[in-house]
DNA sequence: CTGAAAGCGCTAACAC
DNA sequence: GTGTTAGCGCTTTCAG
């Protein structure tokens, strides 16, 4: 018996009178052709003995897994969540299975090179990197993308969405609907999201309306809501960059007896399940993650140069704006 | 160059000027001891050619990948998730990586064959088991730990929480606060947490409920809800089998302009991040998967009898049950 | 159309 | 304390 406790290719090439190699060729349908009759001898082998083939040592030989690694912060946000799901999936349907890696409080760098010991044929990461991580992926050779990022450093692939032109749409949107007070929770100036919510109040000739930084999460929009409510001139409208922190953000808007959408309209960014049956429901941006998974998968098996690709969010109208 | 493009061992050896097993026993720390002098020139060798041992070849010669599998309906479920979430930070802490496979309309048979095929030291599957996906697990002989799950068929190991007792605590709550008529979303007769529900109203003379079977999701708690308020007598209160089903009912109670707590109250099932941020927050019987999770991994790693472990729940009281 | 055999990178007897 | 080497299970070149 072997280590892994099972039939092996020798006794399936003994049982049906063949050499290894014959084995393989049927297996794998060649590289050389097999004769039907002893195909058949091959195939009965297999059967009655249960034989499955071991990755491990084919992978060995062939010098690659059919595995990918994915690197992501959490599951338990639904949106992190959902995006695991779809990569599972598109991975599955290319033959590829996914090894995961969350990452929240330990370090990217330790991520990918444990994961390029594994011998992963490629790497998606949806996290931002910093430079010890990017010179681990240089380090390894693993063909890498990041995903649910705009911007990559030199040499990685990326595929993320248009944030800045996202949040823009929204608080357009918003000040469609006659808002003039149209608030901010998420990432501190300078980011896409934020940039686009000031960009769109300074287009429409506002001031640019209060922001708080907050981390994405619910409890993060919890608190930010909870500031913006405290102040002497609470907004009509608040954008969220996140779905979680908008979440969170309704949770304090609800507690604190402030309507939604009538006295405070809400609009976050993500589009996971979550949203959809919040109460109210959220207007959301909606990522294309299905669209941003396949693209992602295409980039790291395809041999060219790192690409960067970014794909275009959606408003997906709901109860929370009031519009 | 290999074909994984990288350094290898013998280079390493060569550098060291010393044989490829010392570079093991450096590495390995065993099984034999190597001389300080020897260690450190090793050492010097392998951080200056970058060196990283391929885990594929180790697997090989070992028989073991250092990998377990998981089997999970979906990961947008928060539940399940958070679920990933902790399974592989416990792996990880065990040194294994995980290997996720989602598996909501495809069949588990396949999925425990692929995962074998892969050489997983262990399976873990979050899903009730059939006939032929048992029967997989038994011909790949793979050590298997169903998870999430109370029971499980012959020579499998299981470790889930008292979902019975789970279901009875809440329904006593709730009639321990003056309801008499409370309903249940969920699963069909016979499964626990119904039964424990039914239990705790037949104990306190009161008649069966209306209950509803539906969908573990969100889409079957809100249609649920909204038949339970199509009643003649709608109930006062309602014991959802997740949250998922109990964030779908909050919407369609909030929908029909039913006040929670005050007209209905809900009891949820599950304790995920989502239900302390729902409005009103969820009361939710919480299932200790941090613990369930550490269990399973013992049991999987543990060469022992197949054994059932079962975990008590809690109930976490918020606003949703009104006490 | 089939077979023999080399070798992927690593570990661990077994020698010395 | 260190080195030699067989072999994990597979694929594929090279001969027949």
């Amino acid at each position: 018996m072997s280590p892994t406790g099972r039939v092996t290719r020798a006794e399936v090439a003994a049982r049906a009178g063949v050499s290894t190699a014959v084995v393989s060729y049927t297996l794998n349908g060649g590289p050389k052709n097999v004769a039907p009759a002893t195909r058949d001898r091959v195939l009965a082998a297999v059967r009655e003995l249960g034989y499955r083939p071991n990755a491990t040592a084919r992978a060995l030989r062939l010098g690659s897994t059919g595995q990918i690694g994915l690197v992501v912060a959490t599951m338990s946000n639904p949106y992190f969540g959902q995006l695991t799901d779809e990569t599972e999936r598109a991975a599955a349907a290319r033959g590829l299975a996914l090894l995961v890696r969350t990452n929240s409080a330990r370090d990217l760098t330790t991520a990918v090179e444990q994961l390029a010991e594994r011998q992963v044929d490629g790497l998606l990461i949806a996290q931002s990197m910093d430079e010890a991580s990017t010179a681990a992926v240089r380090a390894t050779g693993v063909p890498t993308v990041l995903i649910n990022e705009a911007t990559a450093p030199d040499g990685v692939a990326s595929v993320g969405v248009d944030r800045f032109g996202g949040a823009r749409t929204a608080v357009e949107h918003l000040l469609g609907h006659g808002h003039r007070s149209v608030a901010f929770i998420g990432a501190a100036p300078g980011e896409d999201r934020r940039r686009g919510w000031s960009d769109a109040l300074r287009a429409a000739g506002l001031g640019e309306g209060p922001a708080v930084e907050a981390e994405y999460s619910r409890e993060g929009g919890y608190r930010g809501a909870r500031r913006l409510l405290a102040l002497d001139q609470p907004p009509t409208a608040l954008l969220a960059g996140s779905d979680e922190q908008g979440l969170g953000a309704l949770l304090a808007l609800h507690e604190a007896g402030a309507r939604v959408p009538e006295d405070v309209a809400v609009v976050a960014f993500d589009g996971s399940i979550a949203s959809a049956y919040a109460w109210p429901p959220l207007t959301t941006v909606t990522q294309p993650t299905q669209e941003m998974v396949g693209r992602a998968l295409d980039l790291l098996l395809q041999p060219g140069e790192p690409q960067q690709s970014i794909l275009a969010p959606a408003l997906v109208r709901r109860r929370s704006c009031g519009c």
